[in-house]
RNA sequence: GGAGAGGUGUCUGAGUGGACGAAAGAGAUGGUCUUGAAAACCAUUAAGGACGCAAGUUCUUCGUGAGUUCGAAUCUCACCCUCUCCGCCA
């Protein structure tokens, strides 16, 4: 959410990020109705301030001033009630047209209408060429006998995988790896919960432009409680501190989060449908961020710069992307995504995503920080340590060789406890 | 799942219809005293918004929401949360 005041003072601004980013919105019409909020909300603080003299008076009166007073009061009380209901609804037809502007994008994000116009920043390490012709993740996987998506289909349907042997030993490698560099950098780490409210997914702001059809909703009329399973352990962790004001000292308070994410892929229908890329569920290792508003930019090249390290450290070929105005969700203001060599494809595929939402999703959630007298909103940035499905990929289709074997990547094996995956018979 | 208790300011905790934004204590801040510290004493100590150059005036907030009333922390209803005991359970 924007500031009212910001957007009072700079509509044109406001329209034009929308604009860019490819989302229609509606700011005379949002001024319109501010206005008249604020109208009616001045009329109601004068009507209250007239109750409050009159009940007050009939407290102290005595007798038959009393009852003068008490009748005063009672004329104030219809008119004030009147007001008041006029003003809520206003004040919630406001809220929701607020609700619909996305979050301006940082000044130094090109403008762009979609994915065609991101700009590839840097690449680290060329693709190898292959002796042989390279084979891909489900290939590769199904001899290793490490990934199985039939019987996961049998079970689940499509888009569900089960990961088995060093399939499974991978991923907890993986994670063992990243909790390693992630807490010596002094990020806490946190198991959160999976099942968020429906109030809390607003607050995060991503579902307002296409709604809610990308995620699970468990709807379970005995509890009368409407819960979704998230889609990031970012959906979790960053309402942890909704409501709560942080002293500014405490900043940067950095999260490392392991859970599991639950996508419906809805509108993704014969897209990346063989193997592991696209799935339903799938385990990941998140950061979360919240920081001054001075530290923003910084924070955000330094989750940018781990996610580097990790992939780094992995050996393995990738580029990062600077997604244009086009290709930023609703409350990101500037968004980079790392994306690995996938031999097995020829092509560089997104691995990792880190964003930065300014102050827009504390301003929903009500997260601040105490700067010397004055609150200010909190940044909140967020960024995927590995999306272990994908990273799995990217080592098996990078790593494997001519007899359908794939070595462990050095930083892992400690951790696999071999330095090669050979096929079963 | 069954049975009880409770949610008040930074904290403890009083307050059951009207000078209550809220007693008292603790804590914090400033001061007096002291060579210094402690103790003692004195003073200050909620947040957010509207109008105003300012002094200031005013509105809202006692878990949340609705209601009763001229007037609600206080009464009514619903919901949320916490705690204790019993049962069940990885």
């Amino acid at each position: 959410m924007l500031d009212i005041k910001f957007i009072r003072e700079n509509p044109s601004v406001v329209q034009r990020a929308a604009k860019d980013k490819g989302i229609a919105i509606e700011i005379d019409h949002v001024l319109e109705i501010d206005a008249k909020c604020k109208e009616l909300f001045i009329a109601v603080q004068k009507l209250r301030e007239e109750r409050n003299k009159f009940s007050k008076a009939a407290s102290n009166a005595v007798d038959n001033e009393k009852n003068k007073y008490i009748e005063e009061g009672k004329r104030v009380k219809n008119e004030l009630e009147i007001k008041e209901h006029a003003l809520k609804s206003v004040e919630e037809e406001l809220h929701e047209w607020l609700l619909k502007i996305p979050n301006l994008p940082k000044a130094n994000v090109r403008v762009g209408k979609d994915e065609s116009e991101n700009e590839v920043i840097r690449k680290h390490m060329l693709p190898s060429p292959f002796s042989f012709t390279p084979k891909d993740h489900l290939d590769l996987g199904e001899g290793l006998d490490i990934i199985d998506v039939k019987r996961a289909a049998k079970v689940s349907g499509t888009r569900f995988a089960y990961l088995k042997n060093e399939g499974a030993l991978l991923e907890f490698a993986l994670v063992q790896l990243v909790l390693e560099v992630l807490t010596s950098e002094g990020f806490t780490p946190i198991i959160p919960p999976v099942l968020i409210h429906k109030e809390i997914t607003e607050g995060l702001g991503y579902w307002q432009a296409g709604g809610n059809e990308d995620y699970y909703n468990l709807n379970d009329p005995e509890e009368k409680k409407e819960l979704y399973l998230v889609g990031t352990a970012e959906h979790s962790i960053v309402p942890m501190h909704k409501d709560e004001i942080f002293q500014k000292k405490e900043l940067p308070k950095r999260y490392v989060g392991f859970s599991s994410a639950f996508r419906r892929e809805a509108g993704s229908y014969g897209k990346d449908t063989r193997g592991i890329l696209r799935v339903h569920q799938f385990d990941k290792v998140e950061m979360v961020s919240f920081v001054t508003e001075e530290d923003d930019d910084k924070e955000h090249e330094y989750l940018l710069s781990l996610e580097e390290k990790l992939f780094q450290l992995l050996e393995i070929p990738y580029q990062v992307v600077k997604m244009c105005t086009g290709d930023l969700g609703f409350p990101i203001a500037r968004k980079y995504d790392i994306e690995a060599w996938m031999p097995g494809q020829g092509k560089y595929r997104e691995v990792t995503s880190t964003s930065t939402t300014t102050d827009f999703q504390a301003r929903r959630l009500n997260i601040k920080y105490q700067d010397g007298n004055e609150k200010k909103y909190s940044h909140i940035l967020n960024g995927t340590a590995f999306a272990i499905g994908r990273t799995i990929i990217a080592i098996l289709e990078n790593y494997q060789q001519e007899d359908g074997s794939v070595v462990v990547p050095e930083a892992l094996r400690k951790y696999v406890g071999k330095s090669v995956i050979k096929p079963k018979e």
